[in-house]
DNA sequence: AAATTATTTGCGTGATTATGCGGGAACGCA
DNA sequence: TGCGTTCCCGCATAATCACGCAAATAATTT
């Protein structure tokens, strides 16, 4: 195998996986460490990728993790963060949109294998720069200011699937109204969303609390775990944990 | 043996498997490793392969090589350019992936009022800061390495429109394979945005003329305009226009 | 046809490159 | 802190390359 090959792969690998173990390469391609270490230290000083102890990872997950953390509130990685530990290997998620979703999607352990469904844009895109996630779009008409799809197909879809969870950014959620939205199309999708899931958690920053929109996605007997970043016996809480709630 | 004859052998096994070694060529053709260094040498200064230690690859390498990098973009904004003005107010528009398509939808004059079809996410997230754009997504299962949604659900929806213009992004165009790409489940989707429209032009870097990868997208009489940042009068352009390609 | 010239080819030599191995240093994790 | 892994460095080996030169071949001239 020529050198120049062997590199080529290795960058497909990068681009594919975000990242390689120079361990797993030297299986694959059947050479020593050496020759690999060589490979990668090569390919880092042309700039295709950034070396790091154990292998190495694309130029563009360094971006990411450097980038994205400055406009992502502590709360929302907080919330991420607990609701991270609701996805088990192997289940299919239903996941919606918003800034405290993808910095989820961010977080995510690389290890995990799991299967997103989600109708947004931007999470389509964070979740593809995930090692093994499997990433399922659901697509239709674009609305731009969600920056996500819309629309019967894309409804009719998500009655054709039984998800293990759904993941539910939430612009206001009420103890009267439950969870409301601003725009017809979208709580459509997201009535679809929660329909085809068995548990749905619906993920808000305590701002949100008890704030109404004009459109109601769905009751607050509908949803099944409330994340904030609040510490579960907060008292702006326990009106929700009364209702039924799991509060995490 | 000629040197001609033995230099078209090499590219014959160059369109083939990517890659010769020169310790084969010179078992294969009987002569010197020192003459088919020398063969592989020139063929290098005439631009139909790389050489590189112990052998030679085929130019399409060196573009999976430098893929993550936004290479030749002057080359890609003139190509986009061109590529614009056949967009028409209400036109109803077919787009592939590639950055050569990202620069092209950046461009786009924002009183255009079209419709854009696509199942690449990143260009989808372009396409949604345009102004008046309408977007429509076919989603499906997304492929990592082309961010892209594959497989028959999306086939199907391609066969359920009709559009008025194709523009495709080319990895490799050839006289005589067409357009080719590199995996089964691109080819399909590209094949159907191809069958739904009307017109189907290739934007191509001039690169990545006379390049072959193992799959062929279509043969070259479904293509009707060839774009690249050459002049239409330009020599190696010349064969693809007595096939009948628009050329601009 | 013969001679001359130009081109191509093969070989030898020494230089360059690629790769693997061993030992010690550095790192990361518990 | 200690242990296993990974890394870095120097070296040895083998493969590949580049250069000059001479033989062989092809092309041109006489």
């Amino acid at each position: 195998m020529l050198k120049k090959e062997r590199q080529a792969y290795i960058i497909q690998q990068i681009n594919i996986h975000n990242k390689v173990l120079s361990s797993d390469l030297c299986v694959q391609l059947a050479i020593s460490e050496d020759t690999v270490r060589r490979d990668l230290q090569e390919l880092a000083e042309e700039g295709k990728l950034i070396k790091v102890h154990g292998g190495a990872l694309a130029k563009s997950f360094h971006f990411t993790i450097e980038s994205k953390q400055v406009y992502s509130l502590p709360e929302k990685k907080i919330i991420a963060h607990k609701a991270i530990d609701l996805i088990k290997d192997g289940m299919l998620v239903v996941i919606s949109g918003g800034t405290t979703m993808r910095e989820l999607v961010n977080m995510l352990p690389p290890d995990l294998n799991a299967t997103f469904v989600t109708t947004n844009v931007p999470i389509a895109l964070e979740l593809l720069e995930h090692p093994n996630a499997e990433v399922i779009f659901f697509g239709n008409k674009l609305l731009k200011s969600a920056q996500m799809a819309v629309g019967a197909e894309v409804v009719q879809r998500f009655g054709q699937i039984k998800a293990d969870l759904c993941l539910l950014g939430t612009n206001s959620i009420d103890l009267n109204f439950g969870i409301t939205d601003l725009e017809w199309e979208i709580i459509e999708v997201k009535k679809a969303m929660i329909a085809c899931a068995q548990k749905t958690v619906s993920l808000a920053i305590s701002e949100k609390l008890n704030s109404t929109q004009r459109l109601q996605v769905c009751a607050l007997d509908q949803v099944d775990v409330l994340i904030t970043e609040l510490a579960p016996s907060d008292e702006k809480l326990l009106p929700y944990a009364k209702r039924g709630l799991a509060i995490l």
